[in-house]
DNA sequence: TTGAATCAAGAATACGTATTCCTGAATATT
DNA sequence: AATATTCAGGAATACGTATTCTTGATTCAA
């Protein structure tokens, strides 16, 4: 059976209000009854029920994750396992525990909506969102409903978000094989409408442009088959390009192969750059470059919003956060090894 | 502001008892207050609160699930990915949510099962665990929690498990490249403390001891770069294994390239078979051999009785489910591939 | 037509906790 | 010594819902 602060009170003697008391760890309570209390809570093994906590405290101490995503799509992505491990390991030090929810279509989004907030399952949410005309971060602001847009916010302006600097890190990426002496820097990006994509693209585009060279730009569907045909179409051009900036880690890793078929070498004959800087760059002999979007500093900037917003009510001012990207250099774009190495 | 059943029964003339069996679908309510109640529900957008509705059914309606591995471990492995969105794939479809926890350490792990359990945060549990010493499906029979077990049980009897044939795997995978025609098949495996890496070893064991081979064992630490020197020394030794079994998808990717460096080619100077069939096995020219586990199946079982033992207070007796494997053949170990395609 | 039976819906209660309010005692202040 | 102040801890209440108990009305059987 359940043993509850009521049970402890009748065996300590003492009220049921002493007993919350003594859990909540109130200075105003005796030495000596305290001590009673916790003997006896020990010896019964009592732990509070978070139920009706939450309830009587209008707080779950639960955080939501809601990404909108084919589920199938998720199994070889690299970021869900990171984004997920590292939420996790932030909540970690705190009383709050991670409830995740995954839309794939706009019926579950609103489903989620319902669900999680409306019923006040959870105090706060995650939003990852990579398409703008997407409405549920406008509808949460309009219940004043705490949550962390981590993605673009484009024109919203009043809401709290963490984004990585996607126009910067197109662009870095860019920058670097033109630098390493690429001339024709292609770029095979994901799905057109995506924020993540038109930010990256547009980072490209300024860099080549600033360079005097020519945009070269195909869009693929995410994952390693369909990049690996459009990669092959793109190399088999005539005029093909010398170097590709391709949107992901596991995109890159269908370019790879797309190039091994094609038996250009990489990094000689084709440069390439990707992004995410996940495990997978370590699976290609030599290592594929890729521009780290440092999604630890991202889940540690949305976590800490998040649940500052959820303790003040939502009163802080909204913030925008952007956090810089680092190119991480490995063998798939050094033309010149041992002068990059110098 | 929250509106409540106190403040829609106002609205409607009504008690809050009658707006609660609206909500409920209660039969014994006249179609017209009904319609009434209804409306005004909408018109307020009324939304039960799930905290109250919690504390009153002693029910969450939340399942945990509680893994214990290094947070940072998870980064690269496409099994927690998998794992997770087949879950969030089954629960779609009923009134539960997910709520993760990792645990890495045996504090954590105590940590997790206080926080999660003994608060009543979650209904039920799905309890991933790989070491058998660990006793946490001990206290969580003890308290008469409802949770699966995902592994082996060991000799833990009456609990619910659903678990892979790892026996079976390991001899599966070894058999098929005994058939065709390595002699020298060497496994490598994960901690040996892990029954996943025992039960496959003793399915390994079992087929190369009946086929009248030799036994070549090695172990390694988790992730590529474990696997890949750990490769490299099993492959430099004199009289090396011309093939190997490899625990996962994701150490075999360090196998093939420990194999890549000393310039073996795969599969015809080493054949190579793992586990886990995820889109790891896409990656490397040719495919990746792999046993599929089948995560899909053994997610589902776990669930399903799961939700079950959840609705009926932990009743039905214990169950043991062994979900198959299936090998999934691809380039990686086909030394005769006309042949095999034949 | 009267008593039993059915039933819709309100009143009351419980779930377990946190917290406000209150009381009586102890301490401080003059 | 008398009044003011502090304070430990009990009593009562609220959080929002589900459910049992109750009642008044209606239907049915005789």
């Amino acid at each position: 059976m359940r043993v509850t602060q009521q049970d402890i009170a009748r065996l300590a003697s003492v009220s049921q209000a002493t007993v919350s008391r003594v859990v909540a760890g109130d200075a105003r309570v005796e030495d000596e009854i305290r001590e009673r209390v916790l003997g006896v809570m020990k010896s019964h093994n009592y732990r509070p029920d978070v139920r009706a906590r939450s309830l009587r405290q209008q707080r779950t101490h639960l955080v939501g994750l809601v990404m909108k995503r084919d589920a199938r799509d998720l199994q070889g992505d690299p970021f869900f396992s990171m984004f997920v491990s590292e939420i996790l390991d932030y909540l970690s030090n705190t009383p709050y525990h991670l409830c995740v929810d995954i839309a794939s279509s706009a019926v579950s989004q609103t489903n989620v909506y319902d669900e999680l907030l409306r019923t006040r399952r959870v105090d706060g949410l995650i939003l990852v969102e990579s398409e703008p005309r997407d409405n549920r971060a406008t509808r949460l602001q309009a219940d004043h409903f705490p949550f962390v847009l981590v993605g673009n916010p484009g024109e919203a302006k009043h809401l709290h978000s963490v984004d990585n600097d996607n126009v910067l890190a197109g662009a870095i990426a860019t920058q670097h094989l033109i630098e390493q002496g690429y001339r024709k820097v292609g770029f095979i990006a994901g799905p057109s409408e995506l924020t993540v994509s038109k930010d990256r693209v547009e980072g490209y585009c300024q860099t080549v442009s600033s360079a005097g060279l020519r945009p070269r730009i195909w869009y693929s569907d995410f994952g390693f088959d369909a990049a690996r045909s459009v990669g092959l179409q793109a190399l088999s051009s005539e005029d093909r390009p010398d170097s590709l900036v391709v949107l992901d880690d596991f995109m890159a890793m269908g370019v790879v192969d797309a190039a091994r078929e094609l038996r250009l070498a990489v990094p000689q004959s084709l440069g390439i750059v990707s992004f995410n800087d996940t495990h997978l760059c370590n699976l290609v002999p030599g290592g594929l470059t890729s521009v780290s979007l440092n999604i630890r500093e991202v889940v540690r900037r949305a976590c800490g919003t998040l649940l500052r917003i959820v303790e003040d009510r939502n009163e802080e001012p909204p913030s925008r956060v952007v956090v810089p990207c680092a190119l991480k250099v490995r063998g798939s774009s050094l033309r010149t090894p041992e002068v990059a190495l110098a």
